[in-house]
DNA sequence: AAAGTTATTATGTCACTACATAATAATGTC
DNA sequence: GACATTATTATGTAGTGACATAATAACTTT
């Protein structure tokens, strides 16, 4: 096939970047006027300005107005991770998925709680444990504090047969999302709800999430041993 | 001031955006064509389909040719970090950063790196092991097997004085990366060179990288107690 | 020489046009 | 009626032109 496409905004961004990459263009080098780029590539400036918008957005480069665009000295590794709903992961992986309240109660915010949203005074919170289930064992342990002003809704909601996860995906959009992973070892009732021996090692996933200014919830989600989040770019 | 701005594509979408989140379009809902939203906020075809783009990319919602453009019915929080070299992320801490080699080794590749590359036989490849420090305390550290098919020049550089982290990040550009976390029980040399008590629970994030179809480097880099990766969006 | 003004330059943005492409609907043929 | 062919439709993409904006350089004024 004597194809002759047209490029596209995606390729000249992949040719530059390979130019970034290849240290053609090297860290910290300015880089040719997008006029120019276009010329030497032989098509227009608005498709070389769609490619840098995206290696800019990606932190490969930083662009000023006069000033021009410069490689940044310093690359970064981005990466993007999609967590999906838990049912939905447990599925996709060919097991059958189950979903455990634990307990639900309105409690008093303690001090981790407000800080992960950010405020500073304690507030009566819905506090939701329940267990995910893969195939009938435990896969993921939800420790969830859902705020009731901006979700007052969810105090009707039966939480033991949805899970305040899906519900909230489902009813509650959020604006902000604050996600962290870190490793705890398992001890008390996480350790007896996801059956691991006491000392293992597991991941945690933090979520926290606001709508506007509003805290609308936010998760501790403790994987099963062994659990691991990945994601391929 | 009777400014009269054009909308730029970054408003259109924040409008759209805004009216998913208010469930003005409901998950699942088919939006209105793109030529209508356009002409309904008084814009071009071009600035709404640039809008799309961006809550595509994002995962609010999905398109399809002749299709039209749905809300996603069931969102995925996508996230995306920033993995910086280590020794910027310590100094972005305000840490002294220190770096020492602990061992550097031509070996066999053994069944858990040959699945990490997805390659079927075994080859000889640079291993090396190192620590990153904070303040003179241990803060990651290094398990790296770096293929030497795709990087020969690696044999000649002194690892003892610069980090293979940053050498293959500053000369060996790749086109494909694998990211994971996962947790584990510090234990053996892991404890020791970390100071963690035995059992400690620990982050490992694993990164593999390609240059085509070629290996370049896998790593896994075990963070001191306590370490939390985090993203804000 | 210091300060303020104007010109220049490179990116940022959008409108409009034209055509490509994928999915569907409508139509025609056997 | 089953199948192949042809419109239709909505998004995907690039090009051109025009103007906005921010940063810098060049120039004037005092």
């Amino acid at each position: 096939m004597t194809v002759e496409t047209r490029l596209a905004w995606t390729d000249v961004r992949d040719e530059i970047r390979s130019r970034i990459l290849n240290r053609i263009y090297a860290p910290g080098d300015k880089l040719p006027r997008d006029e120019d780029i276009a010329q030497e590539l032989g098509c227009a400036r608005t498709t070389v300005h769609r490619a840098m918008q995206d290696l800019s957005f990606a932190g490969l480069v930083e662009r000023k107005r006069k000033g021009g665009t410069h490689v940044r000295a310093d690359p970064v590794t981005r990466t993007t991770f999609d967590i999906p709903i838990t049912r939905r992961e447990v599925e996709q992986r060919g097991c059958k998925y189950g979903y455990q309240m634990i307990s639900r109660d309105v409690e008093q915010t303690p001090i981790s709680v407000m800080a992960r949203f950010g405020i500073q005074l304690a507030v009566d919170m819905l506090h939701v444990k329940a267990l995910h289930l893969a195939d009938n064992r435990p896969y993921i342990l939800e420790d969830r504090w859902i705020d009731t002003r901006s979700s007052p809704e969810v105090l009707d909601v039966d939480l033991t047969r949805e899970s305040a996860n899906e519900w909230l995906v489902r009813h509650k959009p959020y604006s902000r999302l604050d996600v962290s992973f870190y490793a705890v070892n398992a001890e008390g009732d996480i350790a007896r709800h996801l059956a691991a021996p006491t000392g293992t090692a597991l991941l945690v996933i933090e979520r926290t999430t606001w709508i506007g200014e509003a805290p609308i919830t936010t998760v501790q989600a403790t994987a099963m041993p062994g659990y691991q989040l990945s994601a391929h770019n």
